[in-house]
DNA sequence: CAAACCTATCAATGATCGTTGATGGATGGC
DNA sequence: GCCATCCATCAACGATCATTGATAGGTTTG
């Protein structure tokens, strides 16, 4: 398997490129709970703020701040519909964070031999 | 396929449980670039901390932290050898926050038609 | 034992993040 | 037009995080 996207392609470096900025910021939008949940639910299908509000009996506020961390990471998509907005899951996305896990697991596999300092 | 270890067993909530924790400190350690950079150095074998200060060129103690939050984690272990730490990958970690993602994708696939507010 | 080395931990600082309440833009119903 | 509803955004605040330099414990070498 190749390398996933998500790490840099050809010789350059992380450090000159910072191209794995786009893990970084799939891994932070998954990386807390109320997200997660968020998630969770919107497995069920798309949903309009508002109902996630119900659901989760909270400020729409916080709700919006945590649906838009996950927009910009790509992991749900908005569609604005007269008054409401439906936001659903983006599985490319998914996929792609699953793409990254995998290739670090499967390279580990045939681990060498410790270096001496 | 059944949830991952990752998501609540049984009906209990994850808002009385925070049990989706676990899921929320594997990824929260995934989100910074120095440490996928770690790992991504891991997957040649377990390296001795000497060994990873002199490729990433930093302070030591700023690794032991990011190797720390690997450990607490469970995405790497340490083996205490003589004068040296070595570290190395788990892969039975990566292979859960696998299933968590393989999970949200596959269950996203049968979504229902939206619900009015 | 002393010196050199490897590493974890601590305290302090600046940066980033999450929450809350308030504001304003946009839409639909009357 | 007017009001109600849905939603994003803003400012402010406390909390968490990442970095840095210093310290200390443990190990090997001489």
């Amino acid at each position: 398997m190749n390398q996933p996207i998500l790490i840099y392609k050809g010789g350059m470096t992380t450090a000159t490129t910072g191209s794995l900025g786009k893990a970084v910021r799939l891994f932070h939008a998954l990386s807390d709970e109320t997200r997660l949940r968020l998630l969770e639910q919107l497995r069920e299908g798309e949903q309009c703020v508002c109902e996630l509000t119900d659901v989760f009996k909270t400020g729409q506020s916080r709700l919006s701040f945590h649906l838009r961390v996950l927009k910009d990471a790509g992991l749900v998509t908005d569609r604005p519909e007269g008054r409401w907005i439906y936001y659903s899951l983006d599985r490319e996305a998914l996929r792609e964070v699953e793409d990254f896990i995998v290739w670090f697991k499967e390279s580990s596999s045939r681990a060498m031999p410790a270096r001496r300092c």
